[in-house]
DNA sequence: TTCCTTGCAAACGATTTGCATTGGA
DNA sequence: TCCAATGCAAATCGTTTGCAAGGAA
């Protein structure tokens, strides 16, 4: 009996997911979604390359990232210093934060206790239909200094 | 007894806060802390660009608008869509959070009631230490689709 | 065979920078 | 006079795209 690693899991559903779209699961985008689910959070492009070791050209690194996420496998962020940040969809990995070093930009994710949640969600709600916005989401960004950068 | 608009008095604060440094108010970038002063919400380069009527080269704009960041007087975020977004710093205007919209980008100003506000100022303060990190701010973005584009 | 995917190189676009000039204190 | 600010053009750099070759169903 092997149980399956968190990652692993993480592999299959997406495998699954991404039979309702016309885009492959290669090895390429395997190994893109392998990194992200072993990630405490967000990763750039840059960052992905070279835990790749640079065996993927930048340009299908992009094109895969950017197919992932139109297939709502990934989503995209992006930090103060303009760069593109991707992560596991929320639907695999359950709703989070995330936690922003203001030196070095690393961001990391945060879930918070299901009463905090609740609070902050119907005031978001709250906030978007008051000014005439159909809310769809939210995001709390923690800003601070980590561990490496105080 | 002429009672000054809002945004007057922004300028005059933001003047009067700019002797500190060593950068001058000049025309340029009053004017654009007079644009971002009367906006609803933060404002990228070249939507500032086209409110000045193009009388302000792309790169004094730019320049203006690091040096105010700098010197604290604005600040700068950025949106799903790569580009910077600038407004006059919390220390003006007080602290608020932002509504985007996923479709066309644009941002909004938005305070919460000082309950839900100092809540979750306290879950985003704990949630920093849990992790390691020194707490300097946060801010709750919410996401949906505006007015114009739902 | 069909169509998605890949890799390389070239193109893009927002932002930054070098440099000579201007202007305020 | 001194040093910051400006304007223009050129350079950067993350990201995107055209196109031909490769590969899975």
């Amino acid at each position: 009996m092997n149980h399956p690693t968190p990652s692993q899991h993480i592999l299959e559903t997406v495998a699954r997911h991404l039979d309702g779209f016309d885009a492959r699961f290669t090895d390429g985008r395997r190994r893109l979604v392998e990194h992200l689910a072993e990630s405490t959070g967000p990763r750039t492009p840059a960052d992905l390359h070279a835990s790749l070791a640079g065996r993927m050209p930048l340009s299908s690194l992009y094109r895969g990232l950017a197919v992932l996420e139109e297939a709502g496998v990934l989503s995209r962020h992006t930090g103060a210093d303009g760069l593109s940040r991707y992560e596991i969809a929320e639907r695999f990995v359950g709703h989070h934060h995330h936690l922003v070093c203001t030196a070095c930009g690393e961001m990391v994710d945060v879930a918070l206790g299901a009463s905090a949640e609740s609070a902050i969600g119907e005031v978001a709600d709250n906030a978007a239909s008051a000014a005439g916005y159909i809310a769809s989401g939210h995001g709390l960004e923690i800003k601070g200094l980590c561990a490496s950068c105080r």
